[in-house]
RNA sequence: GGCCCGUUCGUCUAUCGGUUAGGACGCCAGGUUUUCAUCCUGGUAAGAGGGGUUCGACUCCCCUACGGGCUACCA
């Protein structure tokens, strides 16, 4: 029997999660259901100095706003927890330490002042400094010390830090899903630190061992991390576990220039780059957020899904269900992928026609402070007209406030084009016209007023134009026979009234 | 600089040795709407370059160029 499958996402809360990182989350709950599998949420949080407060939290509000929520996680199924790394600080020491024992790691006493000095001067020579086995034995460490000086150095209480001995010279054979057969040679890696003087694990210790003991299965990251995968593989062995499958995500670009999307990137290109807005608690700036902006989570979860990955077919409208049985790592792409701020807004005007009207209408209702009073059934009304022109919420206003209240004004340009003796006259005609139809459905409404102009013999435009003057203010909107059937008769008749006056 | 990964229309992408290289966004044009938008139809536009392998390469291999990532006691 194979293993259930169990991933996570282990984002450390330095901050909101950016677009980059909720695809990275939703292409592990994608995976982990399409396998029936368990999506968990690690917060990784060994760096106490990037610690930012509400982190974790944005990360836990903005998986549930996208609905991917996790199944295992801080305050959630505690059966392999604790999940945040700094509740488990106590059970790295120990992985370190059995690491010395067996060989594959040891104490380094040198500054960070002392490499800092290397690392400079070997800048100026135009070489790089590696902490590996070509320079270990002339360094300060549990190496180059004998065993009785480097007890008296610890017994001292000296501050150190474990690096992993990399190996001299091996070729390491590493598998992606995505990527398949990279080898590397271990010469160049170097001997990463593993245990920080602070007592806190690095990223690479704590990640394996927690992947380890939280029986992770398939690690699927950014791909940022796939220079760091040598080491990884290096650490399994040393430790002699079974490694998980990886899997390495190619990265979002930015919209244009160069360089992978990054949170800045939002506020300078307008468009957002947070799935929740964010408020920096030292600057106070407040960055945009997808949801803020209007977008319905589910167009921004199908339009990241195809950032990166396709399904093969020609559909692009998938529900999160269907997203979840079409979803294959195999077939997630090896480049990164250009962000477009305009694609996403399609994504959603596409979610739009496929939202409830009378949900559409209360989010509506509760932004438009003018729609306090109004009826929800007739908002809903309006949504199911206008809606299939908007983006947006917030696009319902500006595409239909003549559906709540008269214009305004009028449109310049349209008013002085229209203004003569004729329009006037024709206006009060029509409507007195309108105040005498009986049975006001929109048919019959549209048959008598075009019977009404033929009669006159005067051209349509010459009646049409300045009646969506009078109803709408401009030279826009839906159908006007539908416009004078949902304001009524008596609107109607006072707003061409309005205009013949203003006339 | 070194190491690793990548490279099809402007952008997201299909193609897994034989296609008029397909779709979507954007853009342009036409139609519908006696308005605007939506919508519909059509159009624009691509295999980085050079070598191989092969009867035949976008597809496989190599080189170059370009792009991206990493190169911290950050993740």
């Amino acid at each position: 029997m194979t293993k259930s499958v169990r991933v996570r996402f282990a984002p450390s809360p330095t901050g909101p999660l950016h677009i980059g990182g909720v695809r990275t989350a939703l292409f592990n709950y994608l995976f982990a259901k399409k396998h029936g599998g368990t999506f968990i949420l690690r917060i990784e949080d060994t760096d106490q100095n990037r610690y930012v407060e509400g982190a974790e939290q944005y990360i836990v509000e903005a998986l549930n706003w996208c609905h991917i929520p996790f199944d295992e996680g801080p305050n959630k199924n505690n059966e392999f927890g604790p999940y945040r790394q700094s509740e488990r600080k106590h059970l790295y020491k120990k992985y370190a330490d059995e690491l010395i024992v067996s060989g594959n790691a040891y104490y380094a006493f040198d500054t960070a002042d002392s490499l800092d000095y290397y690392r400079k001067d070997h800048e100026a020579k135009g070489k790089t400094f590696i902490y590996n086995w070509h320079n270990r034995h002339i360094l300060s460490n549990s190496l180059t010390l004998s065993a009785e000086e480097t007890q008296s150095k610890l017994d001292a209480g000296e501050e150190y830090v474990i690096r992993f001995k990399s190996s001299e010279d091996e070729t390491l054979h590493l598998q992606d899903i995505i990527r398949g057969d990279i080898y590397v040679e271990t010469r160049i890696l170097d001997d990463k630190v593993l245990f920080k003087s602070d007592g806190m694990p690095t990223y690479h210790l704590a990640n394996i061992v927690d992947d380890h003991l939280m029986e992770i299965t398939h690690v699927i990251r950014g791909e940022e991390w796939l220079p760091s995968l040598a080491l990884h593989y290096q650490l399994y062995d040393a430790f002699g576990w079974d490694k998980p499958q990886f899997a390495h995500l190619p990265l979002i670009l930015k919209p244009t220039g160069k360089g992978k999307l990054s949170k800045r990137d939002g506020d300078k290109l307008g468009f957002p780059v947070l799935p929740l807005a964010w408020k920096d608690s030292e600057t106070g700036a407040i960055s945009r957020g997808y949801k803020e902006d209007g977008y319905f989570p589910a167009a921004m979860v199908n339009f990241l899904t195809f950032l990166g990955w396709n399904p093969g077919t020609e559909q692009e409208i998938f529900s999160l269900e269907e997203l979840v049985n079409a979803f294959e790592l195999e077939r997630v792409h090896k480049s990164g992928a250009r962000f477009d701020p305009d694609k996403i807004k399609w994504f959603n005007h596409q979610y739009m026609q496929m939202q409830n009207d009378i949900e559409l209408a209360e989010q509506f209702k509760n932004q438009q402070s003018q729609l306090k009073d109004i009826d929800l059934n007739y908002i809903a009304l309006v949504v199911e007209i206008i809606k299939e022109r908007a983006t947006f919420v917030s696009d319902f206003w500006n595409l239909g406030s003549f559906f709540f209240e008269a214009p305004k004004s009028y449109d310049q340009k349209t008013f002085y084009k229209i203004i003569n003796n004729d329009a006037r006259e024709l206006m009060s005609e029509l409507a007195q016209l309108i105040s005498h139809i009986s049975d006001f459905t929109i048919e019959n409404i549209q048959i008598d007023v075009k019977a009404w102009i033929g009669k006159k013999e005067v051209g349509f435009g010459k009646v049409m134009q300045p009646l969506r003057l009078a109803l709408v203010g401009a030279m826009q909107g839906p159908d006007i026979f539908e416009i004078i059937f949902m304001i009524g008769k008596e609107e109607t008749v006072q707003r061409i009234e309005n205009l013949a006056q203003t006339m």
